[in-house]
DNA sequence: ATTCTTGCAAAGCATTTGCACCCTG
DNA sequence: CAGGGTGCAAATGCTTTGCAAGAAT
């Protein structure tokens, strides 16, 4: 997967925070590693193209991104943080098998999740936003795609 | 909330677990902080019945109980682990304003995505369960309760 | 020029581990 | 009494922090 560097920037650009090559780094990270990656993964891919950034860096970048709304944190039982580019609302498919998380988009059910909470309301509760967790197990042996 | 202590020894023995005070322990801790305890909490709960219980020995039980089914680890955004004692299945509603987590029964609601994921079957997959994480916000300016 | 960001290394903290001893079944 | 469970303390590993030096606007 290719990701376009001006993109990255005019991103980052918008929340008023400064370019620099660490955070362009950070965050072609991010979206190359699609998979909801750990800060331990997107620390290897950056030293590739950028030998020497510092850990700590990418710790701060992360939680940068975080705080402006750039990136997400995934939801996970207790394990090391991953991190989440994808922006546009989606759920996520927990492989029982290999551990592996995937983005799942429906936006049918989305407007049936909707529907559903207009008409029961949770008292004393505003719902901001709802995010399926949907464990599931592969039907091919096959572990992996 | 009072915990009978019969039934969680029942519990532990279902289990083919032997039953030690520090397992009655830690299961009462779940039971009575019934709000997602940290393993912190856990040990501070204890530590007014068994004083002299070991933080690693806590630990160890709780990873226990997990493996065997006996709580469940909660999903958050990569903070300290949670523990779960509600076996029956629910969602979580996450209070943006204050950090909890409580739960959400509704069984209307399971029913609609039971149906809803039998006519929409996701490719290769078998679905376990399906959890929601709901983001609210409280309606009274009251952050509790 | 000013303010924000980075690098580095040390510190922090939750959790895990190893092993001798102890207790449950 | 046999096998699993516990206590202790050290070790691990992810993440945070503080601050001087550097870079972006």
């Amino acid at each position: 997967m290719h990701v376009d560097i001006k993109h990255i920037q005019e991103l980052i650009k918008e929340k008023d925070l400064k370019v620099t090559p660490q955070r362009i780094g950070v965050l072609e990270a991010v979206y190359t590693l699609h998979n909801h990656p750990t800060a331990e993964q997107i620390i290897d891919f950056i030293h590739n193209k950028y030998p020497s950034i510092a850990i700590g860096t990418v710790y701060k970048t992360l939680d940068t991104f975080v705080k402006y709304g750039v990136i997400n944190k995934v939801l996970t039982e207790g394990e090391v943080t991953r991190y989440d580019g994808v922006l546009k609302h989606h759920h996520h498919l927990y492989n029982e098998g290999n551990n592996e998380i995937k983005d799942y988009v429906n936006e049918e059910l989305d407007e049936m999740l909707k529907t559903f909470f207009e008409k029961n309301a949770i008292e004393d509760y505003q719902i901001s936003s709802i995010t399926l967790h949907i464990s599931v197990k592969s039907l091919n042996n096959n572990s992996n795609k």
